[in-house]
DNA sequence: AAACACCGCAACCGCATATCA
DNA sequence: CTGATATGCGGTTGCGGTGTT
């Protein structure tokens, strides 16, 4: 019903490729392309199924691909994906270029997946054995406090992935629900979308999994070096990623991983972070932009009951735009409406299309949008990032707050002050002592370590 | 040198999903 | 809308090469 043939019911060769069913297959196919699979061995003179040619060419005869031993930056890169996305190797060999899903498949199976287990880490939820420490026979303390240092950070990394999944499903249903929406009425404005999404539709591409323009985002923070000389922004672009592994959601769980760490809380899965109990409140839009479009209160903060407490000299203002010339970016808006608003550089970043010049990028702030937004919002403090403890009351979540990022629905992917009362947002803590103490380099060499370990581990065993 | 064990990888199998009529 | 067909994907198999006893 439905199925196509086996190759056995029509009689058609099975097993290993010879040169001449290669030559004849490559031949045909650059002349004619592949077409229908179906009828593309009659056409081409072969004794084989389609479903075999069409494996043998993407997998062994295709021109882009890259064959031989896979290098430590490929080896990272499989790793990190597995450890969001499992599985799944057709959207893991998407992001390595040249490379099949079949081949990273097998490299997975007969190489990474060994190094892992043999380090004490689980290769399919990526979480710690019950013994990782004496797993390896080792006993010396300072291969011991290594261990303990990497797995630390193969938490960090489970709970971001953990945080990926739970976006996934997230940002599916919110995606259903906006084009459900579109479909049924045309004179409601769409639901708030997830600003990643917004991209991908812009483009008019197929919807990618958000985790890896997460992971995108990530790797750009670590690749482009920050260009603005005021510490809060340095760290702020990477802590995007940090701001991702806080946004959690319990009612989601991961279908593979189930990672936690004896006696520790979600905010504990993150070992190097320590958490306060921050009390949260909601405020509406339009309440907050009343204030905030007053140029008496440039600097407001909304404290722990809620009440806006002005002057504030505490925070940072982040707003973005499409380019320099835009006067419907937020800040542009902001000063159009208000230009007697005067918030001096350390304040205000505007980010430029893309161009990174003022060293942020959309992607890092429409992390950590999405990220505040997705549970009720993290804290960033313009040093570090605290754990979020608090709830969120539709689309508006209000922290103490010092450092204020938004997202808007009107269509576009900008990430704004918010203007408009469709608007969402989410206000960052200003932080009160509560301290994350991730440094820039603990960060950028979170898998180069891992990595040292691996081959430590291959040289051990 | 032979037998055996292990490993890596190409290829296959069957299910899920997309597309078409 | 439904069923038929095509394609894609992930799990698994089996063969050839290599290492070990």
């Amino acid at each position: 019903m439905g199925r196509s043939p086996c190759c056995e019911k029509v009689g058609l060769k099975k097993g290993p490729w010879t040169p001449e069913e290669d030559q004849k297959l490559m031949s045909y196919i650059e002349k004619h392309g592949h077409g229908s699979w179906r009828a593309l061995p009659s056409k081409a003179g072969l004794q084989r199924c389609g479903k075999s040619c069409r494996l043998r060419w993407t997998n062994y005869l295709r021109p882009d691909i890259k064959r031989g031993k896979f290098s430590l930056q490929e080896e990272q890169t499989i790793i990190q994906l597995h450890a969001l996305l499992g599985n799944r190797w057709s959207a893991i060999a998407a992001q390595l270029p040249k490379r099949t899903d079949n081949e990273i498949k097998n490299y997975w199976n007969t190489h990474l997946k060994k190094r892992l287990t043999r380090m004490g880490i689980d290769p399919t939820t990526h979480k710690p054995k019950t013994d990782p420490i004496g797993a390896g026979s080792d006993t010396n303390s300072a291969s011991q406090s290594k261990d303990l240092a990497n797995l630390s950070h193969m938490a960090q990394w489970e709970n971001a992935r953990l945080e990926a999944e739970a976006r996934l499903v997230r940002e599916s249903k919110l995606l259903l629900q906006a084009q459900q929406t579109q479909q049924t009425t045309t004179t409601q404005p769409p639901p708030a979308r997830l600003v990643l999404n917004k991209i991908t539709a812009a483009q008019q591409q197929p919807l990618l999994p958000p985790c890896l323009d997460v992971l995108k985002a990530w790797q750009n923070s670590w690749s482009s070096k920050p260009q603005l000389s005021v510490p809060s922004r340095e760290n702020f672009k990477m802590h995007s990623m940090y701001a991702m592994m806080l946004s959690t959601d319990e009612n989601l769980e991961s279908p593979t991983s189930t990672l936690c760490f004896p006696g520790s809380g979600s905010s504990a899965m993150l070992p190097i972070m320590s958490s306060t109990t921050t009390s949260a409140t909601t405020i509406t839009v339009d309440a907050l932009n009343e204030n905030l479009l007053n140029p008496s209160l440039t600097k407001t903060k909304i404290d722990s009951n809620g009440t806006m407490v002005t002057p504030c000299d505490e925070g940072v203002f982040i707003t973005k735009g499409g380019n320099n010339n835009e006067t419907d970016s937020s800040w542009y808006m902001l000063k159009q409406n208000n230009p007697e608003i005067e918030l001096d550089d350390d304040e205000i970043v505007e980010n430029n299309n893309n161009n990174n010049n003022n060293g942020f990028r959309d992607d890092d702030i429409m992390v950590a949008v999405e990220a505040f937004r997705g549970r009720g919002g993290g804290a960033y403090d313009g040093v570090n990032v605290v754990p979020p403890t608090l709830s969120s009351t539709g689309d508006v979540v209000v922290m103490e707050a010092g450092l204020i990022c938004s997202s808007n629905n009107n269509g576009d992917d900008d990430a704004h002050m918010p203007y408009d009362s469709n608007d969402t947002l989410a206000i960052i803590n200003d932080g009160d002592g509560s301290i994350c103490n991730v440094s820039l380099e603990e960060n950028k060499h979170y898998w180069n370590t891992i990595l040292n370990l691996v081959n430590d581990a291959q040289v051990m065993f």
